[in-house]
DNA sequence: AAAACTTCTTAATCTAGGTTAAGTGTCCTT
DNA sequence: AAGGACACTTAACCTAGATTAAGAAGTTTT
């Protein structure tokens, strides 16, 4: 249960009665796959952080096509950052793929315990630089590469995910349909 | 000059001693267009903050293609958040693409400040979080809609910088060649 | 354990956008 | 004001990846 808590002191220093405070603002959900936490045209009241399983983040456009904008695997956190921050409805679901827990952290608790704990702030700075940094580096990887350099470099990055996902699930994040992953698929393997 | 004061100020107060504090910590410089402010390869050591004038941050990818990544007009801030943060070489160019004034804030000064004014990072997070979704529409966008919407959806939402900058700029934001930029605009203008 | 559903594969065909190339316009330089 | 370097346009041709379709292989439900 402490998995967030040491998530949180890979970049700040809480003292034991703020680790209470910080865990007496959070709660604990365990849901199975395939439940929506999240639905597009919703608003966003919760961030939340994986201690076991697997969730994702997706929209779907005109064509009925979903596209999975994030992973969240133990230890990561997941929610729909607009929708969050503006409190207006989001565009994004976001579905459990495997058996998850999960805690939860409203936006009302979260906004408390920056006044709190100001600590926090920095914690979530840090944590969304983080995160920027990454989307920055995919968005250009994804003007810059092709399908197979994009699914090369998923490979080394997230090796365990795709032993544990739908195919399907990381053609979507790559960017491609699932027939043309699974023909590039079988392309890199006959080398 | 105030610029980035009152930019600041939209999400925290300050007192007149703070900010005379933070612009203490600033410096001021202006540059010539192509001047390039940070080379691929280099350490960014500074968040640039645009007064007036036009900038944009790029990579080159092995086939000698740019591919922008943000530009910055009055009153945005850009930088190499990967190669600022993490303090090693990083992929981007900063090049000025039209006669600029801008404010400089060191890495080393943005920590001091954090220091004496913990406000600043609620500023920060703020900023990177508005970013961090910026970055996560348009990562969407370029998964889900075609150059043609991708293009009418940036003319709504820069309509100013279409007149200022170069075609092939935007291209190069869209993901798109010069040349079927070209083709695309002329179809639209024919509508 | 059969039915029903979903995922994955393969293959033929199609298209958004890329490439190459040649010409025109524009704006710095000197 | 002439020359050179870019920036933009147009058009013919090309390709990475999409679409459609149909079958095979798992999974889940009953």
């Amino acid at each position: 249960m402490t998995l967030i808590l040491k998530n949180i002191e890979q970049h700040v220093t809480l003292t034991v009665q703020e680790k209470e405070l910080f865990l007496s603002k959070t709660e604990i959900q365990t849901y199975k796959a395939k439940t929506i936490l999240l639905n597009s045209g919703a608003i966003c009241k919760h961030s939340y952080f994986v201690n076991s399983g697997i969730l994702r983040s997706f929209n779907i456009n005109d064509n009925i096509v979903e596209h999975v904008l994030t992973f969240a695997c133990e230890g990561w956190w997941i929610g729909d950052l607009y929708s969050l921050l503006s409190q207006k409805p989001g565009n994004l679901f976001i579905e459990v793929l495997e058996d998850a827990e999960v805690v939860l952290l409203s936006k009302e608790n979260q906004e408390i315990l920056y006044r709190e704990i100001p600590k926090l702030e920095r914690f979530f700075r840090i944590l969304t630089e983080n995160s920027l940094v990454a989307n920055q580096e995919r968005l250009m990887d994804n003007l810059s590469l092709t399908a197979e350099e994009r699914f090369e470099k998923f490979n080394k990055k997230y090796p365990t995910l795709i032993q544990k996902i739908a195919q399907k699930q990381i053609a979507s994040y790559l960017g491609v349909t699932p027939e043309f992953y699974s023909k590039m698929k079988s392309r890199l393997l006959r080398k």
